[in-house]
RNA sequence: UACCCGGUGGUGUAACGGUAACACUAGGGGUUUUGGUCCCCUCAUUGGUGGUUCGAAUCCACCCCGGGUAGCCA
């Protein structure tokens, strides 16, 4: 037996168990199912890394299906986005792209079918009468006085329907199944109402629309799924979708099974929520790289890979959970940490003068890109001067117990550097604040080659001011101040950080970096992992977007007290 | 309180009747010219109560808790 790619789960379970009992014919046949009515997020990507990934293992096919029935809400922005995003996450439906729409003709010839097996009739009641003839959670419904009439009646009607007779909104096609039934879904269900609204795919074809149970299953038969795959709060509709199918008398009986849907902490996934903060400009758009779309992820600078890894790791199940913010940032960071150069890049600038260093004169120190793996790029030379930037945050003047970076009379390593040490403090007189250090560095120091023994505490990055580019640099945190925003009473943006985004537009890098084209990526030393936004950076003049923090061991101990 | 679905460490997932594994987090230690990386260690007897069994997280019963469902949305 070799190594599984992925870890199992109870889907994967199911089809190993169909298999061995030689269900569907032994295919596996998934889809990926979105209504093209928003941009796809993380949650998705859960979904399109289990079904993709279900028909990669099982040497099968996944399908890419827009269910695209209610073109009230729907739009080829979002078909295109869609497709794109399934693509740039590593997958491929070949030629397996479908739209429901292209089902309409065939659903339309089946629900004629029902209407002649007396299993569907017209109904004329209100949205309003159907609504409340429909009973309760705890009471039964009240069948429509339409559900008895003669099935050639219905035929006549639903053929005038379809033929654009009726206004929108007077009749409905419904399924007589059972009014009684403790499942609502299963109380004579609507299967298509009237609609004036023009269709992305079919135009002003149809004036009458297929419900997403009616159009899902038989969409499914048609196109040979074997294993249908939603998320949880469709349970209670496989009964209806079993009793379509058989109603239908589809060749393919393909079987839903549900898991549970993706959350994570710190952010929302619902589309009405994402489409707000777009719409109410808290964000960008759907690609702010505060968002957890995919086409934000990707602004951001996450990899595919990254959420693919995600994905295995968080697993199927059937039990609502909310998966820790954390985890998919351990699957991004161990990600870039093996693919990213280092690079050093000072965020906030402090001048340092380094006294006993001649002006005018530079001297090439040699920096690796992979430290831990030096071969992996080779290095880069970085110049060194009389002046430089390090991090303001890097110098304290009255430094804690544990600080072991930077302080008056204390001495610290300059990455790839000298050994430097601080002598004076300048003060700007006005406010107090510390505007420039004087310091000298020790020139038997060069490489880090063995020394007099002195224990140095840390090493700091840095740039040489001369030599350096300035970059902006935007910080990004999490979007909501609460593990779980949309929970709870409040209206969920009451929790939006204000300080989800800190732009930095003093920052200063290598050279190297100020050229860096849009879709680089670097660790910035120290720092964390960023990426050349590929939109706001311009030839030159690059804008970074912190995709990732490095762990931070100290700022634990330093924000405990 | 009608029907459906779930309850395994702080968070997730696994174990499919044979004695709780993996990941993240947290804490501790080692390595380190990134307070990074890497390495090692520590942290659960599986919602409760009974029952079946030589043996139960796995099977049964009851109870408790959580989620979903009353669109002409998907």
């Amino acid at each position: 037996m070799t190594e599984p790619t992925h870890p199992t789960n109870f889907i994967r379970h199911i089809i190993d168990a169909d298999l061995a009992a030689g269900k569907h014919d032994r295919r596996v046949v998934t889809r990926f199912p979105p209504e093209p009515n928003g941009y796809l997020h993380i949650g998705h990507a859960k979904s399109i890394c289990l079904n993709f990934g279900i028909a990669r293992d099982y040497q099968g096919r996944c399908h890419l299906r827009f269910d695209d029935t209610n073109p009230a809400k729907e739009d080829v922005e979002y078909i295109n986005s869609i497709q794109e995003d399934v693509r740039w996450l590593g997958f491929d439906w070949g030629t397996h792209l479908y739209h429901a729409a292209d089902y309409f003709g065939r659903l339309y010839d089946w629900a004629e079918q029902l209407i002649a097996a007396g299993k569907a009739y017209v109904c004329e009641l209100s949205a309003e009468e159907i609504r409340t003839t429909r009973g309760t959670l705890t009471q039964p419904g009240k069948e429509s006085p339409y559900r008895h009439r003669p099935s050639a009646e219905s035929l006549d009607l639903f053929r005038r329907m379809r033929a654009g007779e009726f206004p929108d909104g007077s009749r409905v096609l419904r399924a007589k199944i059972d009014m009684a039934s403790p499942n609502l879904n299963m109380r004579d269900p609507v299967m298509y109402r009237i609609r004036r609204e023009s269709h992305h795919r079919t135009g002003d074809a149809w004036c009458i629309y297929p419900m997403y149970d009616w159009a899902h299953g038989l969409s499914d038969a048609l196109e040979g799924i074997t294993h249908s795959i939603c998320t949880l709060e469709f349970a209670d509709h496989r009964p209806l979708y079993d009793w379509y199918l058989a109603a239908a008398a589809t060749e393919h009986r393909p079987q839903q099974i549900e898991f549970a849907r993706l959350n994570l902490t710190y952010t929302v996934m619902s589309k009405r929520m994402l489409l707000e903060l777009v719409k109410d400009r808290h964000v960008g758009g759907w690609d702010d790289p505060r968002m957890p779309t995919i086409s934000g992820l990707r602004r951001r600078g996450v990899t595919p890979e990254a959420i693919r890894e995600f994905c295995d790791r968080i697993g199927v199940a059937k039990m609502d959970s909310t998966i820790e913010m954390g985890v998919l940032e351990a699957a991004i960071r161990e990600d870039l940490n093996v693919r990213v150069p280092r690079v050093m890049c000072v965020h906030r600038p402090l001048r340092v003068i380094v006294e006993n260093f001649p002006e005018g004169r530079v001297e090439e120190l040699e920096a690796p890109f992979f430290p831990d793996d030096p071969p992996k790029m080779g290095a880069r030379k970085i110049p060194f001067a009389r002046e430089l930037f390090v991090e303001q945050d890097d110098f304290l003047e009255e430094p804690p117990k544990k600080f072991t970076r930077l302080a008056p009379g204390r001495e610290v390593r300059l990455r790839w550097g000298f050994i430097l040490k601080c002598h004076a403090v300048v003060k700007d007189s006005g406010t107090g604040a510390v505007t420039e250090l004087r310091c000298t560095y020790d020139a038997e120091s060069g490489t880090g080659a063995p020394r007099d023994g002195r224990k140095i505490g840390s090493a700091i990055h840095w740039v040489a001011a001369a030599h350096s580019v300035p970059v902006q640099v935007q910080l990004y945190d999490r979007l909501f101040t609460v593990p779980d925003p949309a929970g709870g009473g409040a209206d969920f943006k009451t929790h939006l950080n204000p300080q989800s985004l800190e732009v930095l537009t003093g920052a200063r890098a290598e050279a190297a970096v100020g050229a860096a084209s849009p879709g680089t990526r670097f660790q910035f030393e120290r720092r964390g992992f960023y990426f050349a936004d590929p939109i706001d950076s311009r030839p030159g003049a690059p804008v970074f977007n912190r995709i990732v923090a490095l762990r931070d061991s100290w700022a634990k101990v330093a924000g405990g007290g």
